[in-house]
DNA sequence: CCGCTCATGTAACTGGTTACATGATTTA
DNA sequence: TAAATCATGTAACCAGTTACATGAGCGG
């Protein structure tokens, strides 16, 4: 009986089960689908057979329900769920929880020094676009489901400060570039 | 002959096997372990797979050298792979390179309601002290490699940024979680 | 009745992981 | 010379992806 350790998504879908009650993977699907986060496709590739394997390690309870003709199956949090879901978010906090984050934008800024001065500064331009694009997604879904709990709230709160630093730092690389001779700044063929 | 779109990882290679100039996968691996970022593990058996391919697929050259016994295999950006590193950082900018950035602290903090109030506010103090961590570990990898170029301190300061970032939220979650009455902020039995 | 979305899945693939193998070089 | 670590890989595995299949219900 190796502990097995659990998969961030798998964590993530089984406290999802726990925030929403009895339901099923579609739902679960749904509800990843409408986040504004994009780590995960929220396939049904990805969800279905994740959902049996916690049902079979009795994580969830499963229960086919029957509304007309149409079959659906429920899954709810077991105790032994919950201990796990209580386990993964910690306190203890598992190290890998806190890093720095993956950030693609700053990934390719890294090699910015491939591109012209032009290029340069019309990627800081766009960069800047797609954050303000981010900021207006992260505030509608807010207001969709604004009046949430205390917790939600707060977990909202945390992408929007999230996006404001990135701008604040775009902003910054463009000053930057800007007033830097183009020599300093420009590297390869 | 499809267009294949090549991963954010073997991007990154290719970025930096540009910026280090011809190199070893061995080198690439040294290099990303260092760094603070935890997205990969860089190991072997992405690494070495991953520069065969793109020597495959005509974006990287290789190289051969033998000093004494040993040989190793030394790898440079090819036009075509410039070309490629370039389209990849943009202009124009791939629109998932602007998203949310996935944070596994946001994902935890999702779930506080299933803690009680004391493992909610142990977990925050926790989350604390794992961002100083973090904070500590990328002032020193920056002052290891301190002097370099105007993008690369750019970069770095995107990271500091997104800690600092991050401890504000913290502290925003402890202060209210303080302050509110423990019923609002439980749920799940 | 046609087409659309809802809903539940399965199949094939793939990129990245862990773990292992192997030999060279350095250090105690 | 034995142990550690440098350096280059391979093999097996696995979680999550894309794409497909199937059928129910519903709106026009």
């Amino acid at each position: 009986m190796a502990k097995k350790r659990y998969s961030e998504l798998e964590c993530f879908v089984l406290g999802l089960v726990w925030q929403l009650g009895p339901c099923s993977a579609y739902d679960i699907r749904r509800h990843m689908t409408r986040s504004p986060s994009t780590q995960w496709s929220a396939s049904a590739g990805a969800i279905y057979p994740l959902v049996q394997r916690l049902h079979k390690r009795g994580l969830l309870s499963s229960k086919a329900e029957r509304n007309g003709k149409r079959g659906r199956r429920v899954y709810a949090v077991t105790p032994t769920g919950l201990k796990a879901l209580r386990a993964w978010v910690g306190p203890p906090l598992a190290e890998e929880a806190a890093t720095v984050a993956y950030d693609p934008l700053r990934s390719r800024a890294r090699f910015l020094g491939a591109l012209t001065r032009e290029q340069q500064l019309e990627w800081v331009e766009e960069a800047r676009r797609a954050l303000d694009e981010v900021e207006r997604k992260v505030r509608s879904w807010q207001e969709t489901y604004g009046e949430a709990d205390l917790i939600t709230t707060l977990v909202t709160r945390n992408g929007e400060m999230d996006v404001e630093a990135r701008k604040k730092w775009i902003d910054e690389v463009g000053r930057v570039l800007r007033e830097a001779p183009a020599a300093t700044v420009r590297r390869g063929s």
